[in-house]
DNA sequence: AACCTCATCAACCGCCGCCCC
DNA sequence: TGGGGCGGCGGTTGATGAGGT
């Protein structure tokens, strides 16, 4: 029936990614780019579909990932967009700078959606859950009521977040921009390197000279850090450079 | 200490749309 | 132009850990 599946299936190891897969895939695409996911794990010596390996790069070894807890304001945004957007989960994270889709859709579907129904507003409509609210609906596009309630009921968020908020939201060109293939508003992560800092290969990538730390740090993104930690990084870090740079040539 | 329940999130699955031939 | 291949997306699952009894 059907197309045929991704991969063969046959001798496709699943389940968790361990340490040592996640090496080779890091080594792989440091030395050779995303390029072919289905070409990936044969190339890199993986026993692992090629949406397993773009899945795992994209979600957890991507350099520029943020690690940990929405921010307040990265939620408020969350929250609005989805207002607008529905849960068109890759539109919402390219908004947000080192967010995945995956991790937006868990937090959404675990923090966010209960926050909502405890405000009283619908998670999928983002209307008010009481009968009142339906008078309002006839007369007021969805994100304005929720945009309202969340206002209302966000009276900790700090000014800056508001406004930050208030500036997204009211931008319709942004917003225009979020229906179309544009690239990320803001996505200072990958360009923030300074030129000559990258002697890298991989020319759309960040500098990957001190990528090193990944191989033993991969719990955390860069921007946990921020990148300045990476002179810092590489002074330990020497003995898994050389692995790198053996790896690489 | 042992068991149970719930929450979290990494990973998988299947569908869709784009691109190329 | 349509069929196949591929990447990407969104929904869902299941393993694991935390908290409660």
């Amino acid at each position: 029936m059907g197309r045929q599946p991704c991969c063969d299936k046959l001798g496709v190891k699943k389940g968790p990614w361990t340490a040592e897969e996640d090496k080779k895939l890091i080594n792989f695409i440091l030395t050779n780019g995303q390029c072919c996911w289905r070409a990936v794990p044969k190339l890199a010596g993986l026993r692992r579909c090629g949406k397993s390996c773009r899945l795992r790069w994209t979600n957890y070894l991507r350099p520029d990932l943020k690690r940990g807890l929405l921010s307040e304001t990265e939620e408020q945004l969350v929250i609005d967009l989805h207002a607008r957007l529905g849960n068109r989960w890759s539109k919402i994270a390219a908004r947000l700078p080192g967010r995945t889709d995956n991790e937006i859709k868990n937090h959404w579907n675990t923090h966010i959606k209960k926050k909502l129904v405890k405000m009283g507003i619908d998670p999928v409509t983002h209307q008010p859950l009481n009968k009142e609210a339906k008078a309002e609906q006839t007369s007021s596009p969805a994100h304005h009521s929720a945009d309202n309630h969340i206002t209302e009921n966000s009276s900790t968020t700090p000014t800056e977040d508001s406004d930050l908020l208030d500036a997204i939201c009211n931008d319709e060109a942004l917003l225009n921009s979020l229906w179309l293939d544009e690239p990320p508003l803001v996505d200072a992560s990958w360009s923030s390197i300074p030129a000559g800092e990258s002697d890298c290969n991989i020319s759309s990538f960040p500098s990957w000279d001190n990528c090193s730390w990944l191989l033993d740090s991969q719990d955390f993104g860069v921007n946990d850090f921020g990148f300045d930690y990476l002179n810092d990084i590489e002074l330990n870090t020497m003995n898994t450079l050389e692995m790198c740079d053996k790896t690489v040539a």
